[in-house]
DNA sequence: TTGTAAGCGTTATCAT
DNA sequence: ATGATAACGCTTACAA
């Protein structure tokens, strides 16, 4: 079943029904209708390979992210998955942890399957050696990268992130002004958003005259348990601390076990603020007070800008979206 | 860049390259290291649209979910994508949302596309009318279709599942055996893993003697917040309970979150038993006894039965695995 | 408005 | 072991 089936049932040649499958305008009403008759008879669809010999393209967006089953990708591929079948576009999903190598390689995959455009979901794809991100400002020359939650500069290289060093700063503002004096940081990762989580944190402090304390500042796994444990560890080590500002909801709900195991009130006692406002933040009791990174708006913009790219439109390389902080029960605010 | 280019550098025909391309055995060693080496040298990649015009395929398996952000489903996709890709195979994913109408339309798209086989991730493409499934036995004529953790009997279809009747009934038996009498239901959607649940949960019942009764079974959205809603509504309805065993996790949170509200002591006064495992479960004080359905163990089977399958072999058309009962601290047993 | 014919870059079938 | 060459099914000048 291909084209010349359906020319022959329709008495036309394979041109005119090309054309009436691309929406040519130069097809009389008549024929057009006839074609798509037959079409339907046939059941006819058009082969997809010829189609992207012919074309060079397939109307397909690779997408890379680190982890799939973390709950902030997750939530991001569903939306970019989403958003690009609404522009027809299809999705091919690439889950390539975090090592540099398997990045390049299923890049370098993505690429040789000729997709349309490349889109990094995370800031786990911006390394911190420039030379190391040159295989993505390379590829930027055949194809649009597109970065959510991540910057990079470079010809044909677009990025949409949320502003997460104000979004930091006005937390940790809103925690002093409510009274702490002592406010620990704890984040998962030293990607470019958690970088400016971090900065926006000491700014907070500095803004306010408090001083930047490394020993209130801890990595931790991407994990309630060790959040927990972490706590627990540095509060019996003596370790004061009467707020804590985290980079990601799972962090601030070891925080919550954490005062309740070692029976500290919240937020009397102590507050806590998690990040990305996802459904960790209604588990607990109290329910945590987090700020949402807006991982839709995220998502929807970089496939607005990506159509933009498509469409041969003046589009900026460089977009912010403001956070929201979400207030619930952990926070005196 | 193209086979030519290679075949004219290597001072040899294109069918010598392509050859060494799909590892023919019918080129001498000499050749095939000169023409690897003019690849190479060229950065030669080919062509996958022509070259899947001339095979029919292109090593790319269409996966459908209903919602990928679910956590569950995220692992799905997660493991299936890991899993495909070590098989060489690329992954388009599909969000369908639940209507049928769209998930038929995914599922005609994801042909059209010349994927190599169609993933069914969850329980949620298995209609209750069977003509509504018949689009999915037809598509089976032409290329295999998997389910994970739903069934359907049809040539070509493949389905592996979780033991939910047994994991349920196990799990509502402990809870009797630990003095249990009146163990509330609650569902999410009457999938066919999710009737398998609750069927258990009446296996259980009727096993130890005791009636199933309507007003302890309920329907729920899939939500914390609506789950502690309805429990509050319940509990100040009259309606007396001293367990709860839901269909997944997110319904135990807020069974845990109700008995907080309501000053009911975990897991003296009321034990909650939440479904699939998931980090949920350690979100809460005390932290969620669950069923773990091992997600991870459906997808790995699911993927080597389709390998099975695309290599001849003769595969199970239906595997079944037990689920594991994670006990924590909502459960006296 | 429609048709003819030349690509697009492979694979696969013959020969040699 | 290697080379010509005909598919594969479509798009798209170019002609008519």
């Amino acid at each position: 079943m291909n084209i010349y089936d359906v020319s022959r049932k329709a008495g036309v040649s394979i041109a005119t029904v090309s054309r009436v499958l691309n929406g040519s305008p130069n097809v009389s009403e008549r024929t057009r209708a006839l074609v798509l008759e037959v079409m339907d008879q046939l059941g006819y669809t058009p082969n997809v390979f010829a189609r992207g010999l012919g074309l060079g393209t397939i109307q397909t967006i690779g997408i890379m992210c680190s982890d799939s089953s973390d709950p902030y990708l997750a939530h991001a591929i569903y939306y970019l998955e989403q958003g690009l079948r609404g522009f027809g576009y299809d999705s091919i999903l690439c889950c390539t942890g975090s090592s540099l190598e398997t990045k390049q390689k299923y890049f370098d995959l993505l690429r040789s399957k000729k997709v349309d455009a490349i889109i990094l979901a995370g800031s786990k794809f911006v390394e911190n050696r420039p030379e190391d991100n040159d295989y993505i400002i390379h590829a930027a020359k055949e194809l649009p990268i597109m970065l959510v939650n991540g910057y990079l500069e470079g010809e044909n290289v677009y990025s949409t992130l949320c502003d997460d060093r104000l979004a930091a700063h006005n937390a940790a503002g809103l925690l002093i002004a409510s009274g702490c004096r002592s406010i620990l940081y704890l984040y998962t990762s030293h990607s470019y958003s958690g970088m400016n989580k971090r900065r926006g944190y000491e700014d907070a402090l500095k803004g306010c005259g408090l001083p930047v304390r490394e020993e209130y500042i801890y990595q931790c796994p991407k994990d309630i348990l060790s959040a927990k444990e972490l706590l627990i560890k540095l509060h019996t080590g003596g370790l004061v601390f009467d707020g804590v500002l985290t980079s990601d909801d799972t962090l601030a709900v070891g925080a919550v076990k954490y005062a309740h195991a070692a029976g500290r009130s919240i937020p009397d006692d102590l507050s806590i603020v998690g990040y990305n406002n996802s459904s960790y933040a209604v588990c607990t009791d109290p329910e945590l007070t987090s700020i949402d990174s807006k991982i839709e708006a995220l998502c929807t913009t970089t496939i607005n800008t990506l159509m933009g790219v498509f469409n041969g439109g003046n589009v900026p390389s460089r977009t912010t979206i403001a956070a929201d902080l979400i207030k619930r029960a952990t926070t005196k605010f």
